[in-house]
DNA sequence: TCCTGCTGGTCATGGCACCTGACCAGTAGC
DNA sequence: GCTACTGGTCAGGTGCCATGACCAGCAGGA
């Protein structure tokens, strides 16, 4: 309410849930201000009774205004109350939601240009102003004063991250900052995210190859430690280690994105003794840049070697053989994201746990 | 809270439960009172996916404001709308304007979807929001009937059409509504649009292929009308007569845009005795269909066959060899558009004089 | 010192609202 | 008649919340 009363009266344009921790938080909040306690917070149990709400419910909106800086819990004793640090007023800024890319809008693929302009219509009904920007620096090795910079010139209530780096991961982390990872979580880093199921993909994928008879499957992927690449490769080395009674390593091959780059993986790949016979491939820019290369080579797909596209976009649907893939609906991943970045502006927190949605696989005449 | 409603004006003070029903039946009133629906609501699906609720949840609301006699509800009709309908407040609808396409937003290619994503982000920062309208019916011989029944349903302040047919156009100027193409008139038609000069575009490439040595070169497009394939058609016919003293004619291959459409039209061009040597194609996606499949034939490219694309999307540096081809500004497309859409909003005028973009060579390996 | 009654921390269970996807039947335009 | 849309219905799954229980730390009194 503090925020919200200073706003113009903007009516919610979306039913959405509002969770009874958010109310009792609010409500506390309140009664806080109000001067309602002195010192120390009644129990638990009796905040219960006074605002019929059950201990879950009740300890989750404690744990918020702790985060807020508003209380101090120690184990058996009551929760004391702090002096109200001016928390961070909701002001201009709380209006831009800003997305952070290492590439330009005109450079990202159709699934994530879908996505992401079907989330600037969902937020901008919802009052919210989609920015975004582009910052080769930040996703270097040393992001800290790119990312301080960013910061400090597009100020937002929530940052949502595209193709993060560990890198960036810490330092939102570290910062503290609300932000959103479009993409997973790299080791060791709990950050709300919304992705795809590559690991169910991929496992399904190597089990599709090894049924068919596949016993040198390929998976490609740009080097690089992004969370969905590491699960990739998980889900591909699981299913490969399930079905060999002697399982042999699968093939990894790490490529640096570029045309040439692809080019020569799959030149390593296919050298004898053991050619690869099936490339499960990460990204569908670089599936075309294998599609022409195998077929420049004077191979024939799938009689020679086989192709499974990770991901969708449009344009796989126009090459010649059709591709093998999987395909996710933008609609659901727009949908979720801008769930959770709504839930994050106005309330400053989200859910941990990841989102992850499960590809669709569409058969085509590469396998 | 319903006997709370009589006291005086008491914020509440317990945290409770308020289900999406009751919300979404309170936004349906609203929506209804200030007009926004016509005569019939639009389908529960849609008003699903306008509400981000489920079917069962929108089906409460709905039934709920046909207890209290607003709605009148018959199998497989749409829910007809009876109460007082308020004379609609014509500011209410001001601020929304629509885009029409075949194709849902999942499908039309990058370059589309940039520039309307940049277009979204313009017009929201105007106080405008974007819908994205898809209705096949309207892209049919006889779209009268299906235009009526979108226009009435989905109220606009300015329609921007995409891939508009000359029978859209015509319908648009009958019934004066404001209206922007994205892309360009029908012969003899006269409304503001917006596109790129696919004229100088094919001019260009014809010259160079002729210069090259190209003899039997071939503009490869899609069948239909549309305005801008025409254009194409015409530059690639006066560079191909000024070059040749003795002006054989160009061929000009069309195709029913299915992958099957397009590599039977190459293998029918690709037929001795005078089989082409050089493609220039419309439409990015068609240029994969072409380039795949000359490979699978065989063809070495460029030694055997040259292909030049009219259009760019993000996609074609991935392929191999690289294709040669013209880019556009996707933010000069979406400044001149949302320009002229904001106008047209605002004074119901914009000017007729056609906007074109000039787009840009960029060689590539395939010529 | 032990006991008792408070405090916060944690867990398993179950209910309920909601979401998802699918299928059916009626309607309308082609 | 066919197709694409409409409303009507249902089963299965998920997430939030309530309930109740148990544990561990802290205090004060017998």
């Amino acid at each position: 309410m503090t925020s919200r009363k200073h706003h113009a009266p903007h009516r919610r344009a979306l039913p959405q849930r509002v969770s009874l921790v958010l109310q009792t938080a609010q409500l506390l909040r309140e009664e806080l201000q109000a001067g309602q306690w002195r010192d120390h917070l009644p129990g638990e149990r009796e905040l219960c009774e006074r605002f019929q709400v059950s201990r879950p419910t009740m300890r989750g909106a404690l744990e918020q205004l702790r985060r807020e800086g508003r209380l101090d819990v120690a184990h058996g004793k009551r929760r004391r109350i702090l002096a109200p640090r001016r928390c961070v007023a909701s002001g201009s800024w709380a209006k831009t939601i800003s997305l952070l890319s290492p590439v330009p809008l005109r450079s990202v693929p159709p699934f994530v240009l879908c996505w992401t302009d079907l989330l600037r219509a969902h937020l901008s009904r919802e009052g919210f102003d989609l920015q975004f920007h582009v910052s080769q620096k930040c996703f270097a090795a040393q992001p800290a004063s790119a990312l301080a910079a960013l910061v400090a010139r597009g100020p937002a209530a929530v940052w949502v991250l595209l193709r993060s780096t560990a890198g960036i991961q810490r330092w939102f982390v570290e910062q503290q900052r609300p932000c959103l990872l479009a993409g997973t979580c790299a080791a060791g880093i709990e950050l709300p995210s919304v992705d795809v199921d590559h690991r169910a993909a991929a496992r399904h994928a190597a089990a599709l190859l090894w049924r068919k008879g596949h016993r040198r499957a390929a998976l490609l992927l740009p080097s690089g430690t992004y969370g969905g690449d590491t699960e990739t490769e998980a889900g591909f080395r699981e299913a490969f280690t399930a079905s060999a009674n002697d399982p042999g390593e699968p093939l990894v091959l790490q490529h640096d994105g570029s045309v040439a780059g692809v080019e020569s993986c799959l030149d390593v790949a296919l050298r004898p003794p053991q050619p690869a016979t099936a490339f499960f491939v990460a990204r569908t820019a670089h599936v075309l840049t294998v599609v022409t290369h195998l077929l420049r080579r004077g191979l024939r797909i799938p009689e020679d070697v086989a192709v499974i596209s990770r991901d969708d976009d449009v344009f796989l649907e126009f090459l010649t053989p059709a591709v093998t893939r999987y395909v996710s609906a933008p609609e659901k991943f727009a949908q979720r994201l801008s769930q959770a970045a709504i839930q994050l502006a106005r309330t400053g927190f989200a859910p941990r746990k990841p989102v992850r949605l499960m590809p669709a696989f569409v058969a085509g005449e590469t396998v």
